[in-house]
DNA sequence: TATTAAGCATAATTTTTATTTATAATGATA
DNA sequence: TATCATTATAAATAAAAATTATGCTTAATA
């Protein structure tokens, strides 16, 4: 295979009609010039260049090469160029990740927020998974994640927000006026939930088995993936559901849900922010941690009860 | 820099969406191409591929790059094919170095009738000194040389004519008359001879101090480079000089010359056929070798009073 | 939900290639 | 024909890339 720096090392060599010139420009010794040359020669089966007199000459063989050399070599100043610009490009645009619901009704705000502080930045969002974000933060596809989990001990992590879980109900359910059970009385609620391998299920699991209960016990009856679907089986009337606070804020003030108060139960949703800061782009991650912790208190301590 | 190798396997990879089915058409391990996609990504300063799922597939900034990558590696391929071009007419081509005289009076109509047998076939002939010509065929320039010397222990050397030296006055010479000397009669003729270096100045001193007589003793009288420059200094009827006979063998018919001839001397000017055979051409040059060896008949004994 | 197969990643070793240093040879020039 | 500048050569070092062997992930399947 013919290679680049060779032909390269060619065309400077024909340009400058000097190997030793050439070699100065291109920054290594002459015999390094030399060699590339033969090598050239060697593996296209004829001399290039001839060493007559006080000037190195181009054979006819060399003229042909020569051409071909120019054009490719224009193509590759090409694609350098191009690269560069992407790094400069990459070096100002910062990739963000986020899992569904913080990412869907929370970022988008602070994101323009943050654009607008620093106009020469680019952002990109990109919402999935807690897990898939994790990962794309390993592999570096992204640069900062906002996931509502715990994370690897390698990668940043700073907690941004919590969201107070709470049970509903829709206010056509029995216990709706009363407002309030003991812990106990939650095994008698017909219960919505997320699927088993969720983040809020597992909260919810967690603290219930602190506070002496069996999860085992409750009344599961529906499980989905989808918070929406859960929301809106819920406000139909069915049985109850543990929310994200922020995530039914409205409901409840538009009276489509009311909070049910387990005595002694407090539970939270916990959102990281996670990334690694030893990456070219640290200065630009860390400008947008420092942001995102500044506007802690706009995104408001959802909390259904106090604190 | 960015090699045109790792270009080459990143875009195989985007072609084929696999690592595995492009090391196989690239005839490397797998894991070569995982290290070249890497070190590409590395230099370049981002993901150029997302490895997620089964497939492969581009990032933003991957599709940057291959955009270039493509142009650049159609550079690359016209640029092998014209190579690959080049080494095909290489091949067919002859390059023959030939000093003057021979290469000017003998060889055209041997090449000419050469070309004829084999029109597939290009030959190109280079006129210059038999030194010239000889380190030509040393470095590769050329093919095969016709010079009027021996050679380079390394090279082959056949010996294709000899054409012998005679000495020649002008019609109105006093030797003229005369037509034949005693070696020591030469000391008494004026003499124009080739500059102290040449072939032919030292066949004939080595050919008279064999025959017992001191070459410092002759009249050298005018020395010069150009063979016809003498012919024209003799002619005109100053003195006599050492020809080779068939450079003036129209001069004797025509009666513008005449040999004179030396008892008990003899002396040729010999050429010599030289190149390498351990050559990728060996067959065109062995063919051309047998070519001049077979036509040496027409090349004419060229001798002046008969062997 | 284990199991397996396929595909990619990683690490260590080996091989290949390229560069440098030191020195020789060459050729131009005065 | 000695000197200076330039290129070539050789040996040693350094750098880069490939391979082998193996590990990890993901996807399909039972």
């Amino acid at each position: 295979m013919i290679d680049i720096v060779k032909l390269k090392t060619f065309v400077t060599v024909v340009d400058l009609g000097s190997f030793s010139k050439s070699s100065d420009i291109l920054y290594v010794t002459q015999p390094a010039i030399t060699q590339q040359i033969k090598s050239l020669e060697k593996t296209i089966g004829c001399k290039l260049l001839k060493r007559q007199g006080g000037k190195v000459v181009l054979t006819e063989e060399g003229e042909r090469l020569y051409q071909k050399a120019k054009v490719l070599l224009e193509s590759y100043d090409e694609l350098v160029k191009e690269m560069s610009q992407l790094k400069k490009d990459i070096k100002d645009t910062l990739y963000i990740g986020s899992s569904h619901t913080f990412g869907e009704y929370k970022l988008p705000k602070l994101i323009v927020d943050f654009q607008k502080l620093h106009p020469n930045i680019t952002v990109k969002l990109y919402i999935d998974t807690s897990k898939k974000i994790e990962d794309s933060i390993i592999n570096g596809l992204i640069n900062i994640g906002i996931i509502d989990k715990g994370s690897d001990s390698k990668i940043n992590s700073i907690e941004l927000f919590r969201d107070e879980l709470v049970l509903c109900v829709a206010p056509s359910h029995p216990l709706a006026k009363i407002g309030e059970i003991k812990p106990e009385e939650i095994y008698n609620v017909d219960l919505v939930m997320r699927e088993a391998y969720s983040c809020t299920r597992k909260t919810v699991k967690d603290t219930l088995e602190e506070m002496g209960l069996n999860f085992e016990l409750l009344n599961i009856k529906i499980e989905t993936n989808s918070l929406i679907s859960i929301l809106n089986i819920v406000k139909s009337g069915y049985g109850g559901s543990f929310f994200p606070m922020s995530f039914i804020q409205k409901e409840i003030e538009g009276k489509e849900l009311v909070p049910i108060k387990i005595q002694g139960f407090k539970a939270y949703k916990v959102f990281n922010i996670i990334y690694y800061s030893d990456f070219s782009k640290s200065a630009l991650i860390d400008k947008f941690v420092k942001f995102l912790l500044d506007n802690k208190k706009t995104l408001g301590e959802a909390v259904g009860f106090g604190t």
